[in-house]
DNA sequence: CCGCGAATTGTTAGCGCTCACAATGACCTC
DNA sequence: GAGGTCATTGTGAGCGCTAACAATTCGCGG
């Protein structure tokens, strides 16, 4: 029963009614061994009773450990951010962490300053950066932090400790397939200059092609969105009976963008062109025609930026695989294989 | 210059330095107004020259503040989540609280109970429910926990405090906008039963259709996927010949699905069957045709629940307009638009 | 030149918890 | 029954900060 009361119950308030000291019922709350079982139920009931909660920052201040992870991320409505995001949260949660997060609209220098000030102040341990454009890799690698920073989806070049999905074998995966399908070459629209799996999906596409010994077309570039994928769209259409008969597309929202375009001037997916796409979001299934993409494993993605962030926290040697990326895997459906 | 030093340096240190008390230090960094021009410009170079940064966990001890928000969510990686988070975190931000976030899978009364235990430990002051099925918001209302809780999108009927866009008024706005462009009758997809949005939008559809002396035919029921959407839309194809002629899909995924399997079945959008939508996803502009659908401003209401919130936390009335729904825009595109 | 109020700075006492160590008591062994 | 061991519990000292109050300094009128 709760009485009326202004300040909630301290531990030693719980300790005055369980008859013992203070120290007794921080032993039973961090699950200490030495402690009689009849006083340990003692104890919990009178936490019980009086809905005894332990006190966070007091915590934290006598332990100097927040159990608190940042993650700083921009996009984060796009389906590959958002389920980063998820996973990392939940591999974080898993541990016993709390995440903070800060949502940037634009991943500038001041911006990330500001977002790793901001989680600073909230007293994080560790920061996870969702950080894919180079720019900002080079912005966290010069940003003086007092605790460690793991990159995600930086590329392994990057000068700091980061996790990355393979996307260069995600851009070969997807380029060999449509070779495969007896295309002669493959067209590209790629993502911004300046994000590094743009890059690599890129550089993918490229060095399969020239292991097939064909000279790669001029990649297009557009900026992730539906609509950049469909202005480049209405250039590929131009292409069409001139040797275009494939598209990469650097992912699935551009390649909407593609497909309407390819649509709207008559020409047709896959029997004219074919189209891949990148990320497997949910809607690309029902695409016209269905999207065949490449999906990446984000749980595994945070499960490993987690675990790595945790072993620089603890000053513990990185365990598991850390230098090695996480594999993507080619989703065929109906925009590349005529039924 | 960093001297190498295992623990951080404290106010104390700083004021060390500087020559001043520890609370001259606290003084300068909390703005405090009598503090002379000439020590302030000490202790900020003091600051500056260790790299001091303020202890959160002792200042949250000291202030019994931790600045600190909980969200609780599930089906993060949704547009619509997703975006709200997005703007949630935003708000926070800008009223200088950092925000913790809990991603569910799904939202029973134990994960909730344990999502609200796990924000509780981290110390938060207060906590967004974003908590959109019914059954969310009675589980939250039965949890005792010792801060506020506002909730997102349980409509206003609920027992907690809430923000919400006017679904209802969503719903009106694209059955209207379907009879008025000359429609019989408005067929509906709505989402799960279970979700206070779904009914909304139903309850907002049917009204519309009975004030215009139309009797509403039997809604279908999805979930939210473009595959529930696929399959209510072969159902719905086979409709087409008998009066079917407009449907309002409850979001803008389910209207991808629907769309694809009118299209299967030889069924053209819009001259055939008119679609609408709801939530305005980016993709939708792109769908084939490009969807009519419903805008939600989701900045808003992430604005409104962290001002909510907030004077809960602080003690205030409730200032702005709590009780009034957030109205949402109709969008209006080629699926209901024969150009 | 004294005294008074305002501005500025310092001192002290917690905030609620954990850690290290001390104290107590029960139980054994010889 | 003395001495030793182990399990169990208590005590005291911070963790680094802010709030309240005390002390000091300064300017200025009388």
């Amino acid at each position: 029963m709760n009485h009326l009361q202004l300040r909630p119950p301290t531990m030693a308030d719980v300790a005055r009614l369980a008859g013992v000291s203070h120290q007794t019922v921080s032993r039973v709350l961090g699950d200490h061994p030495n402690v009689r079982d009849e006083t340990r139920a003692r104890v919990l009931r009178a936490i019980e009773e009086m809905g005894y909660r332990r006190n966070s920052s007091a915590r934290a201040l006598a332990t100097r450990r927040t159990r608190t992870l940042g993650v700083v991320a921009s996009s984060t409505t796009l389906y590959g951010p958002a389920s980063t995001l998820f996973a990392l949260e939940e591999a974080a949660r898993a541990k016993g962490y709390t995440v903070s997060t800060v949502s940037l609209r634009r991943l500038a220098v001041e911006t990330l300053s500001g977002a790793l000030d901001h989680l600073s102040e909230g007293g994080v341990e560790g920061v996870i950066a969702l950080a894919p454009q180079r720019s900002a890799v080079e912005a966290l690698a010069e940003l003086r932090h007092p605790f460690p920073v793991v990159a995600v989806g930086t590329g392994s070049g990057a000068e700091i400790p980061s996790v990355n999905v393979d996307q260069w074998l995600g851009g070969r995966l997807a380029t060999r397939h449509l070779l495969a399908a007896g295309h002669r070459t493959v067209w590209h629209l790629a993502g911004p200059e300046d994000w590094q799996e743009a890059a690599d999906r890129a550089a993918g596409w490229r060095a399969t092609l020239e292991a097939a010994g064909v000279e790669p077309p001029m990649p297009l570039r557009g900026d992730w969105s539906p609509l950049s994928g469909y202005r480049a769209g209405q250039e590929l259409a131009g292409w069409v009976g001139r040797g275009l008969t494939a598209v990469f597309v650097a992912n699935d929202q551009m390649a909407l963008g593609v497909l309407r375009a390819l649509r709207e001037a008559g020409v047709r997916t896959p029997q004219d062109v074919a189209v891949v796409g990148f990320d497997d979001i949910p809607e690309s299934e029902f695409f016209a025609p269905p999207l065949t993409t490449v999906r990446q494993d984000f749980a595994t993605v945070g499960k490993r930026s987690i675990s790595l962030l945790l072993d620089l926290i603890e000053g513990r040697e990185p365990s598991g695989t850390p230098g090695v990326a996480i594999e993507p895997q080619l989703v065929v459906r109906a925009s590349t294989a005529p039924d």
